[in-house]
RNA sequence: CGGGGCGUAGCGCAGCCUGGUAGCGCGCACGGUUCGGGACCGUGAAGUCGGAGGUUCAAAUCCUCUCGCCCCGACCA
């Protein structure tokens, strides 16, 4: 490539819309351009990186038995409507009408399909399993766009979808997708974790996310810190032990606590320990009405993990909602008395607390659960950095990260209402059970800028970067620099090196910078070192070692830092 | 959907509070001098100030509505 002919176009400055790292670096290095939101234009440089990042994953996808498919984007509405999805999903699922009237949506993913396909094509046992996959175009209506292209309302998505005779076969698909994707993440460069994730409330049977680190992720894990564990779960699910407080030998007593609202004033006023109060925090379920949940002081309420418990989406009771229920302001509310289901924490079964007394202005101390309250108790905090692992009592670290895949059981939950049905050996006819998996390969892309990136631009990883050797002519009006420089470029085509010739007539600080914004694995430079002494300069983005050398020499100089640098 | 911010030349911004007919840097075009980490001098092209309505002799500036984009939160099958 030659970039006095390429659409490269560069930014010295950040774009004023971006915030993200990877978002800067991808806007500014000319990798893609934003159309609206959370809709982009991949430029040739970004088009490369996603063509590399999707060879890999169907070299991965191939070699467990992938079969390469190609599903609508544009669905029409009776199979989401079979599959109780057409009214299950709000907002995001982009809807349209055919000139006829008809209803359809814009894929969002496509299992209803794949249901659809299989019960048509499948028929007998001896059908199972399969593998099909996909990579293609998903449309969601993001409520709210983010980040660059890690939140985005039209996306590239690997899917695939697997059809298992029973949920043993179903195990085995699974397996082989999870040990694809660590060799997709692991060629691609990334540093990533596999964790336990929540199936949904819709059923299924199991699932883990594959998740990068970085500080631009949207998700949180709890990870052990013992690495003979390898617990590490999204903290939607994560379990952690909290330590406990020195409980006081308290008797149970009101106490007034006037103007006293949070847990911190109460803390303060009493001079006691925040682990020793309980939050109390008042939700209304459709179904459970209203329903007392209850922390520890110094714990946050997940609320995935609650609306789990529940069984059912809710919402904050509104102020007024908690005087009338519990008779008594927000800030003084609690469970001794209440006439509501209450949902303790794990960690509320032992010790003695302070809670709020259902009293404008009082408190109750030495509050037991279970002993001074009725109560189920469930797990409901959120896990802080520093909780015992559940498993093996280590500390647990809690990290922010991007979720670049996911690994789904679904079990039958689709087979059944679209009749996607084999017989097996017996001649019954059984529902095929079914799993599935995506991968996002432009969140692979910004993963990788978010974790490689310096001061001075992108550091791609060997595999998923657009070129290999970015080749800088010093002085373009120096025949001999010129000649010198078409000749390793074409060496380096010749030998497998994908180069960007820069031949543009700018001066070479321009050349420079761009090359260390674009990220390009190996510099050479053409410049007053071949003219003084017959040598070119080889530098690695990296490290940024460089080393002089005759021109003949660069090809295999390329090799060496590929071989020392490149994921193996 | 709740909260906050921003829309002025291709990009990044100032001007708005206190109304008087638009400016800076980069980029772009031309000429010249330069030439190893985003050069310098000169000349020039380029903007219905997001849109609509209103107030006013006069609106980028004040008021109302509206559209778009960003950030925090909710949501995220």
């Amino acid at each position: 490539m030659r970039r006095s002919r390429s659409l490269v176009p560069t930014l010295r400055e950040d774009p004023a819309d971006a915030e993200a790292l990877s978002h800067r670096l991808m806007v500014r290095a000319g990798l893609v351009r934003q159309l609206a939101a959370g809709v982009y234009v991949y430029l040739p440089l970004g088009q490369r990186v996603l063509d590399k990042i999707n060879a890999i994953i169907r070299e991965e996808m191939n070699a467990i038995g992938g079969q390469e498919i190609m599903m609508p984007v544009i669905q029409p509405a009776e199979i989401w409507r079979e599959s109780g999805r057409w009214d299950a999903i709000g907002g995001e699922m982009f809807r349209l009408k055919d000139r006829n009237g008809r209803d359809l949506c814009l894929g969002m993913t496509h299992e209803e399909v794949v249901a659809w396909l299989a019960a048509r094509e499948i028929r007998s046992y001896r059908d199972l399993p399969q593998i099909w996959y996909q990579i293609q175009t998903k449309e969601r209506d993001e409520a709210r766009p983010r980040s660059g292209l890690l939140r985005t309302r039209e996306f590239l998505m690997k899917d695939s979808y697997t059809l298992d005779p029973d949920t043993d076969a179903l195990d085995r698909s699974y397996a082989a997708h999870e040990g694809a994707y660590r060799r997709i993440f692991d060629r691609c460069g990334l540093r990533y974790h596999v964790v336990q994730s929540d199936p949904g409330m819709m059923g299924g049977l199991g699932s883990h996310e594959f998740m990068a680190p970085s500080a631009a992720g949207e998700d949180e894990i709890a990870i052990c810190r013992n690495p003979a564990c390898g617990y590490a779960a999204n903290v939607e699910m994560a379990k952690g032990v909290p330590s406990p407080p020195v409980f006081p030998a308290w008797t149970r007593e009101e106490i007034a606590t006037p103007n006293v609202r949070t847990i911190a004033e109460v803390s303060a006023l009493l001079g006691i320990d925040q682990r020793l109060a309980v939050k109390s925090l008042l939700y209304v379920a459709p179904k459970a009405g209203p329903v007392l949940a209850l922390v520890r002081g110094d714990h946050a309420l997940h609320e995935k993990k609650l609306a789990r418990a529940l069984g059912e989406e809710f919402r904050p009771a509104h102020p007024d909602e908690v005087r009338a229920i519990l008779g008594a302001p927000v800030g003084s509310v609690g469970p001794v008395g209440a006439r509501v289901l209450v949902l303790a924490d794990e960690v509320l079964r032992e010790g003695t607390y302070i809670t709020g007394a259902n009293r404008e202005g009082f408190h109750l101390k030495g509050v037991a659960a279970g002993r001074d309250f009725e109560c189920r108790f469930v797990d409901l905090h959120t896990v802080a950095a520093g909780e015992a692992c559940a498993r093996c009592g280590e500390s647990l670290d809690v990290e922010r990260v991007i979720e670049i895949g996911n690994i789904f059981k679904l079990g039958t939950k689709y087979s059944v209402p679209l009749k996607a049905m084999y017989l097996d050996e017996a001649g019954r006819e059984q529902p095929i059970v079914m799993g599935s998996y995506g991968i996002g390969p432009a969140r692979i892309a910004a993963g990788a800028v978010e974790q490689g990136s310096d001061a001075d631009g992108i550091v791609w990883p060997w595999a998923i970067a657009p070129y290999h050797v970015y080749v800088v002519i010093v002085a373009m009006k120096d025949a001999a620099q010129v000649a010198a420089a078409e000749a390793i470029y074409g060496a380096c085509r010749r030998h497998g090196l994908e180069a960007i010739l820069d031949d543009r007539d700018e001066r070479p600080g321009v050349k420079f910078k761009d090359a260390d914004l674009l990220g390009i694995p190996v510099r050479v430079t053409v410049g007053n070192a071949l003219v003084k002494e017959g040598v070119v300069e080889v530098r690695s983005r990296k490290t940024r070692e460089e080393i002089r050398l005759p021109q003949d020499g660069v090809v295999d100089a390329v090799r060496a830092i590929r071989s020392r640098e490149a994921q193996p």
